[in-house]
DNA sequence: GTCAAGAATCTGTGATCTCAGAATTGGACA
DNA sequence: TGTCCAATTCTGAGATCACAGATTCTTGAC
């Protein structure tokens, strides 16, 4: 994970408590329909109800949480209509995002994304789902990151946040085969400097998760 | 501004204090580089200081205020780059959203829009600036909200909260002059159900508020 | 008159306490 | 054995308290 920009309110509580969350929601550790309380993960993170309240409270901003009417927080169930307007808002701008940045992505970087592929590709003979979506929300923001705008970043954030549960409901479903070409097909684009054709690997990597929802229905979330 | 899904957490203090402050962002009525304080905030509002407190979680989570390292929370101060990045990003999404929702702006919506837009016109004459955003975001999220994808309006509406205080600074340097105009063309374009002229109407709007930044460098926020 | 040092104040952060309401569980009765 | 109601428990919301650190104001010396 190891956010780059790094919170600038670092060493604070709260801070962490809201990073593990974070944390556990894009690697899917939290499932859809599962209900989450202050005191438990007080408990649990050997913290005070406090931060853990401020945490859920901006997670609750950034959509990962939802205050259901009153005494139950609960992490949204999964909805074939949120989960297409999620896919569809990721289309809205990751492709452009990635083909912008494209231009800034040094030998560096391209480095640390090909070491994080390669880890990619143990998780999935591994079988390890957790690994797995960890790094490939690493691979896809060392991308976005290369660009200077917090705010885009901030956005598409928010979307993989509420996206995470969902992911890991769908990887379990129908398994992880064949999800690394796009990754091949992303790593060309990017040595060749080929915007374009970053875009379309990104695009057809959202577009792999729509048609999931083609085919099967969701009904709950547990 | 009357909130159309009307927050599920109703009837709750924080709610009604993250409305207000939502509300003042969104009219311009904080001005970037200004620090805001829970406890001033909790007296102004009469409440204690913790509904304010996740008040402001919240807001931090969506960009609108920031957490400046310890013991000082402000409003981000304006920058050319930051004003650029939420424009950009306003436009990979608004123009979208609205060519979307045309079909689904049926004639009571309609009428709404035209009332609505009848009160620009007064707060314009009267050049009552904050009334004038109020109702320009009310004009704006009319259309976006025929749509029912809770993810894209919400946002959007991150974008609006963060975008609001720069809005403000640059109305009251530029004054609201000829604003009028876009809101006409997406009203002949709502009437005649045509999604790709809504489309341009409101990307011309958002290129308005470009062309400012493109004589002029922002360097402070107060 | 100027500058620096110290004190007082103000701030966010975290902990603890209380209360109201919802959910669950238990038992009793049919 | 199944159903319904009540009581207990558990939850989030809000208030209050305590603390550490930063800021600011004051005061003293040079």
């Amino acid at each position: 994970m190891s956010a780059e920009p790094s919170d600038p309110a670092d060493g604070l509580l709260r801070a962490s408590v809201h990073e593990e969350l974070r944390r556990r929601f894009v690697t899917g550790r939290v499932m859809p329909g599962t209900s989450l309380s202050t005191r438990g993960l007080a408990l649990e993170l050997c913290v005070s109800q406090m931060p853990v309240r401020e945490a859920l409270a901006r997670l609750a901003a950034e959509g990962a949480v939802e205050i259901r009417s009153k005494r139950r927080i609960v992490v949204p169930p999964m909805t074939a209509a949120r989960f297409q307007d999620l896919l569809r808002c990721r289309e809205m701008l990751e492709p452009d995002a990635a083909a912008s940045a494209v231009r800034h992505i040094d030998a560096a970087r391209l480095k640390r994304l090909r070491a994080v592929d390669d880890e990619i590709g143990e998780a999935l003979r591994d079988g390890d789902v957790g690994a797995y979506m960890a790094r490939n929300y690493e691979f896809h923001f060392l991308i976005y990151r290369a660009l200077s705008r917090p705010t885009l970043i901030q956005l598409i954030e928010t979307l993989w946040l509420q996206f995470g549960p969902y992911m890991r409901v769908v990887y379990g479903r129908f398994g992880t085969s064949r999800l690394d070409d796009q990754h091949e097909r992303a790593l060309a684009a990017i040595r060749d400097r080929n915007g374009p054709a970053l875009r379309r690997a990104v695009l057809a990597d959202i577009r792999d998760g729509m048609s999931l929802i083609a085919k099967n229905g969701f009904e709950n979330g547990a």
